[in-house]
DNA sequence: CGGTATCCAAAAGGATACTG
DNA sequence: CAGTATCCTTTTGGATACCG
């Protein structure tokens, strides 16, 4: 398959999406959740350190393009799992795939860099 | 291999590299370069709406991370090749299959939005 | 508990002018 | 041609307070 070139929103709908799962937040949600169904506050702790505002954006966003599913249970207090759809685990999967080779291919990155660095020092 | 969940920049430096590579113009350059050898303002006409400085800025830290050459040859006018590195190449094929794959989706994400925001209007 | 609303700081990004 | 420098706007993200 060709993947078009064209830079806007406009002609380019597919890099949105591109955008959500591979941002900040959005990994990290994406491959929590390929681990276990976490509650709200579970991601908080597993992620580390994420804004209320940014998880539950990045969770909405996720949700509304078919990757995670919520289930709000009426029960008080409130008791809300995220878990991921088959959408959202064909997603996690490819973005583990990329996480895995950016990790396989640090040190080759970071030797780059010093040779980079000590040719213009 | 397992992929650190950890968050803040000391602990988890393959982010950034991901974040390099998935960028909204890391993702273009690298697709174009992939197909052939580009000059500076080549890159500027495929990828379209890109401005010099956005350019110049994502050449340069791909090229700092190992994944792009920079071939500088001293004629006047300048005359500036970019072509991907072995590693480039690898990072250009990963990314590739993610874009692939998204646009394969986005029929689904598409249908997943409009059930979400007519559930809600 | 699982959020939302508001405000503010920081970073990203674009337009333009300029240069070797 | 291939950038750099500067200024400005837009976007992103965090802190805090509050709510059902």
């Amino acid at each position: 398959m060709k993947v078009s070139n064209r830079t806007s929103e406009e002609t380019c709908p597919y890099r949105l999406v591109l955008e959500h799962v591979t941002s900040r937040w959005g990994v990290l949600i994406l491959l929590a959740l390929e681990e276990r169904t976490h509650r709200f506050s579970e991601l908080r702790r597993t992620i580390g350190r994420v804004s209320e505002k940014m998880l539950a954006q990045t969770l909405q966003t996720l949700e509304r393009d078919g990757m995670i599913h919520r289930n709000a249970r009426p029960v008080i207090p409130p008791h809300v799992d995220y878990s991921l759809t088959p959408l959202g685990r064909e997603a996690a999967a490819q973005v583990r795939k990329l996480a895995e080779w950016t990790q396989r291919s640090l040190p080759a990155v970071q030797t780059a860099r010093e040779q980079y660095d000590a040719s213009r020092s």
